[in-house]
Order: structure tokens, then C-alpha cells, then sequence
DNA sequence: CATGAATGAGTTTTCATTCAT
DNA sequence: GATGAATGAAAACTCATTCAT
């Protein structure tokens, strides 16, 4: 154990599937830090430790880059969620589990959130991979949402009401997941907490029958 | 009558607060379809129908030229939604107009909402800017939020509670709204209305005691 | 005439027309120079004692560019055939005049020569453009070849025959020039007679009905 | 019979000599379809199914490689003349064969042609080695001419007069060429024989002292 | 007041070339 | 003998910003 080779951090010649993904994880970093437009391919391969040729080689275009940076995180966020979603659980208990999965990736992957929200979504090109990514996760947040409603003893709710609420149910924790990666002191259960408290009492009374109703026109 | 003063028609040398508005208005519109970064200063004047150097001379660098979009949008969005707030109206209809004044805003103004809400993008020198207003918008929202809880018989509410909880309305109104623009043949008031539904079903449920435990962990 | 302002060259601030022939003139000669991909937009704006971003400015792509010069260098070259060529002279005569005006223009624009036919006959995006420059070329020698053959006495001749005559007698021309091009102490009108003498005496045999016949398959 | 030599398909590991040929046709290819600046030796190696540090173990620098392509098809074309040409036929005889040997070769190696001729691109480090090339092949080309002057009779013709009209045929061939190429219903050998009959009598009246003159100037 | 002319600095991207295995 | 990994250098192109008129 003693006096062995002094390990120098293993710089050059590793094998392709290493460096490709130390890239894409310094690239992740980089758009978060800067924003798209403002992060250049030269402090990527910076951060990266690697030259920018390499890059280019390994991960191809600026744009393709980010859109692997973006299909990762995307990846591992709906991962997050799926993983902890068990369907013979109670309604409930899988949209409390699915809002949890949520938020604890915003709250440990603050850099692949900004990446996925607040890079991505804009912007023209990349703007479809979020839309099918958002796409996918309401999809997953309706269904939830319907069993949860069937379970509470609720009337069958049409579809379109179901993709409806699921869209401003995914657009808040989206928000809030925002406003949780610009603060690191909050804790992300309990913002997952307080979601899941106003969506449920909400969504249940809302789809048993009861209705506001604006009392003019 | 021969050497008369030329009558070129007076197109030009407008008076300066006219000039300026012109510029913001093309610049808001330049920084919505683009973003930030990539929106240009040619483009900007180009907009405008006005040369570059009128630009500068009028509204300073690109990042002043930004703040002051940001401010005027800003303004316009608070503007919409206390225009129709009367405080002798009962809490829900309050809730219910400003909810309508957002939508409204949202609706008409994309451009303004998008350079208020999606160039959000993390370390820009402005992003303070950014962040404030969207700061003041949630406390108008919160204090509505706050508002109507009471009238309804809540007990007071905490305040971080309804800050967060303005963050996902707010949340949920852009998604709802990003979810309308795609589906022309949606009725904005219905939209609104379910949103409001369970807005104030969730919230009233929530802020007066009862509420969801996770059944584990 | 004495005292007068030391007339520094006048640097800057040129009007646009003035600029854009300058630069086209740069481009000219760095194309012929280097070629087309040797040449640097650096070395371009250097030469024409402008800055990069103003070629861009005025002329558009490194591609734009060099079409620019192509069309200018094309335009001049049949400028020189046609204007020397006149209608109402002998066929033999016009013939005459159109090589002695394209060697003469090959003699004195080896630059604007070199672009045309080094740089821009094989490569892709521009053969198209010199394909039809050579085209219009062709098109005129074939219309004084017939009236020749029609003048000294012979049948009329097929036009496909005059068309591949024309193409011969073209090739012939420009690889003479491609030649005298890298020869400036050679003669342009001695290549020209030479060459008219080759044409003309062979065409008149050959179009006369003379042929000459292959001994065996 | 275990452990017997692993018999991998014996593909790679080819002697050194059939390596460099794969390798120097490649280059032939890619430098014809690219020109000299635009391949890349990524291309080359990969047309080649090699590595390119492998080309740079055999044939050097890039430069290097495309010289020894100019060689290799300078020869080719070189000896596609010389080989159909025998000393002992008619002088006529033997421009006919060269002219279809000519012919032949550009038709079949198109590729190699382009190398040659087309890539005369002006100062490259290598347009010495083009020009000698090109030299010779004029050369060899001049001398059929002399000798069939001679041999019809005419006056022994000075040498310029005789390289000039070697790249007049040469220039009229690739010409001719050309338009073959584009028109795949025409018949070689009627070009051949066009241009051949266009030579042929004019060079024999030409040379035999008959002079076309100018009328005036 | 208004603008055409001009540029320094920085971006993405490619390429010939070389090591270490 | 053969190659995947790696890079320095340079090229095309853009942009915020400023004079001189």
C-alpha cells in the first residue's frame, strides 16, 4: 500500500464511453450556468477537460449537443418519476410518490432542470424534445389522475377534462420546481407536500361534481 | 413659391417619447420571438423601421434596452390584473377577475409574457430584474390567494405557504394558457373557469385545516 | 495648383458603390492568387483595405462572393467578344475579331481568367454559372461558324455538328488561354491567328465535305 | 484441431504494396470528386477502409499524397497514348490512335483526368508537378503532330507552333469530352472523328504553308 | 434628429497531423 | 502493422457598438 505509483488523475486516452459522458455532464453544467446562447463549445470542452475537437468528434453540432444534454435529463427525470410509481398502490399514494420522484430530481439535478426548463423550452429547435417530454409526463399525471378519481368513488371523467388538468397540474410543479432550484434551503418534500394537499382536495371536490360558478358573466 | 421648404412628407423626426415607444414595443417583440441572446440590434431597429445608432442614443445598451422591456411588460401584466380587482367585491370574485385579467394579459400580450416569464434563464446580469417582477406578480396573486382564504373562514395562512402556492397557480395559468394557444377551438373562459374551480376548491379545502397525509415515510 | 492639401489617400467613409468594387476587385485577385478554398475572407478584406465584417456587409458569403466575381469576370470576358464583333463584316472577319477579343481579354485579365476557369469550371455550386457563361460563348462562335460555312460556299451544316464544332473550337480557345495565362511574355494575337488559322482552314475542309477516314475499324 | 489459427477472414494486414494502391486510388477518387483543398484526409482514409494513420505512414503529408496521384495518373494517361501509337504506321495513322487513346482514357478515368487537369488551380506548392505532367503529355501530343506534317509532305513546322497546337487538340479533346459526358446518345467515335477531321485537315493545310490573313490591322 | 459606414472581438466548426496503445 | 484518441491552428461568419456626416 505504501509508496505506490503516485496517482496522477488518469488524464489522457480514456475509452469513448467515459469521455462522451464527461462531456455530456460538463455540457449539462455549462447550459445551466450560462443559458444556451451564452455558453460557448470552448468553455464546454473546459470544463470538460478535454479540447474542443473532441467534441465535436464524440457529440457532433452545438445543437446536437444540447439535444443529448436535454434527452439525458429528460431521460432521468422521467425515470425518477417511473421508478418510484408502483401501480398496485392507492391513487393517491401514486400521484404523492410521482410529485415526490418529481421534485427530488429538481432538488438533486438542479443544473438538469434549468437545462430541461429553462433553456429548452424556448427555444425553436428543442422546443418539440420538451413538448414530448411534457407530452409524455401528462400523459402519465392524467392516468393517475383518473384512477385517482375512479378510486375516490368519482363519476368517470372525460378525457379531455382529465389532459386538462393534468397540464395545470404539470405547469404548477413545473413552477414551483423553478422556484426550488433558486432555493437550495427549501426542502423539495415539502414543496411535493404542499402540491399534492392542493391538488388532490382540489381535483377530488372538482371532479365529484362540486362547481364554482362566477356569479355575473 | 419656387424654393419652398421641400414638403417631404413628415414621416420622420418624430418626437422622441413616440420614437422610444416604438423601439420598445418592436424590441419586446424581437426578445419574445428570439430570446435574449439571439435576438439582435439590427433586428431591433430593423423592427422599428429606425437605424441602429437611434437605437443606442434612446435606450442605451442591449442590456438597458432589455431592462426597460422587462419593466414596461411588467407593469402592463400588474396593470391588467389590478385594473379589474375591486376590493369591495367578495374574495372568490376577486380571485375570479384576476384570474381573468392574467389570462387575459397572457393572451393578448405572448410577446410581453414571454419576456417576462421565459428568458427566466438563470445568471443574465438582469436576471434580478426578472426575478422581481415575477416576485411582485406572485405577491399579488398571494395576497389574493390570502385574501379569499379569509373571507371564506380560513384561519390566516402562512405566508411562504401562499407564496408557493401562487407559484403553482401562476404555474398553471402559463401551461394552461401555452395549452390554449395550441388548441384554437378551446374556450378561453371554460379553461378559466376549471382553474379557478380548482384554484379555489383546492385552496379553500387546504387552507381551512383539512389535508392530505401521505400514508408512509 | 500649388499648396494643396497633401491628398492622403482617402481612407474611409467611402460611399457603398464605391466600396463594393473595391472589394470585388480584392476578391478578384486573392481567388485568382490562392483559389477559391485557399483564399481567406482575411486576405480578401485586407487587400481591399476594408474590415471582414463589411465584405460580409456588402457581398454576402465567401459563395455570394465569388459568384459576384465570377458574373462580373463573365460579363467583362463576352463584353470583350462582342464588342469587337460586327455584324455586317465577313464571316471569316468576325470570327477573327471574337478569338483576338477573347485573347486579348485572357491577356489582360489573367486574374479575372484564372477565377473563371481554374477556380470556378470544376467546382459544384458555381460550374452551373460558368456552364452557362461557356454556353452563351458556344452559342455565339456556333452562329459565326454557320454564317462562315454558309459564306465560303458550303451546304448548310447540321446544327448539332455546328454545336460540337463550336465546342471543340471553345475547348481549344481556352485551354490556348489557360496557357497564354501562365506565359505573359506570349503574344495574345499571335495565339489568335494561330488558332484562327487551325479553325478556319479545318472547318472550311472539313464542312466543305472533306472528311478524312479511319483506315481500319 | 483446437487451438488451431484463429482463422479471421484474412481482410486486413494486406503487404504493403497493395495497401499503398488502395490507398493512392482512393486519393484519386476523393481529390477528383473534392479538388485538392476541400478532400480531407478523413475521407480519403475512409474511402480507402483504412485508418488514416496508416496514410501517413505510407505516402506522408497530404501534399505528398496528391503528387504521388498526379504521378500515378500522369503515367496511366501517359501510357494509354504511347501504347496504341506504333512508330511504324502512316503518320495520320498515329494521331488517330493517339486521339482515341486520348479519348479512351478520359472517358474511363475521368477521375484521373480531373486530377490532372482540372486541379491546374495556380500556386499550390505542387503546380511545378502538374505543369511537368501536363508538359509532357502536350509534349508526346506535339510530336505526333510534327511527325504527321513530315509526313504529309509538309515543311519541317517550329516547335511553338507545334506545342501551341498540341494544347489547342488537347483543350478541344477535354472539351469535347465534356459534352460527351453530358450527352450519353452521342457516338465517341463520331467525336473522335470530328475532331480528328478537324485536326487533321487543319493542321495539314495549315502547316502546309496555306495561311488565312488578316484583312486588315 | 438621423444614418450609412465601419470594426474588434468572439462564435462555431473543420482539418492536417501525431501519440500511445 | 494498425488504430482510436487527441489537438493546435485557422477559417467562415456574426454582433454589439461607435463615428463622421
Amino acid at each position: 500500500m505504501l509508496a505506490s505509483v503516485p496517482s496522477r488523475p488518469t488524464f489522457k486516452r480514456l475509452p469513448r464511453a467515459v469521455r462522451e459522458q464527461q462531456m455530456l455532464d460538463a455540457a449539462v453544467r455549462v447550459f445551466a450556468r450560462r443559458g444556451f446562447h451564452a455558453a460557448s463549445m470552448d468553455e464546454i470542452a473546459d470544463e470538460a477537460g478535454i479540447s474542443k475537437p473532441m467534441v465535436y468528434a464524440y457529440l457532433g453540432s452545438k445543437d446536437d449537443l444540447f439535444r443529448a444534454c436535454v434527452n439525458q435529463e429528460g431521460t432521468r427525470l422521467l425515470e425518477s418519476i417511473v421508478a418510484v410509481v408502483r401501480d398496485d398502490l392507492p391513487a393517491d399514494e401514486q400521484l404523492w410518490r410521482g410529485l415526490r420522484g418529481f421534485f427530488g430530481f429538481v432538488g438533486a439535478h438542479r443544473e438538469g432542470w434549468a437545462v430541461l426548463y429553462r433553456q429548452a423550452s424556448g427555444r425553436q429547435p428543442f422546443a418539440a424534445d420538451i413538448a414530448a417530454l411534457r407530452g409524455r409526463i401528462v400523459e402519465v399525471v392524467a392516468g393517475m389522475l383518473g384512477r385517482a378519481v375512479l378510486a375516490s368513488g368519482g363519476t368517470e371523467a372525460r378525457e379531455p377534462d382529465l389532459t386538462a388538468s393534468a397540464y395545470a397540474l404539470v405547469g404548477a410543479a413545473e413552477s414551483v420546481a423553478d422556484w426550488l432550484a433558486d432555493h437550495p434551503e427549501a426542502d423539495p418534500d415539502h414543496s411535493a407536500a404542499r402540491l399534492m394537499n392542493f391538488t388532490w382536495l382540489g381535483a377530488r371536490q372538482l371532479l365529484q361534481g362540486e362547481l364554482w360558478q362566477p356569479s355575473s358573466a
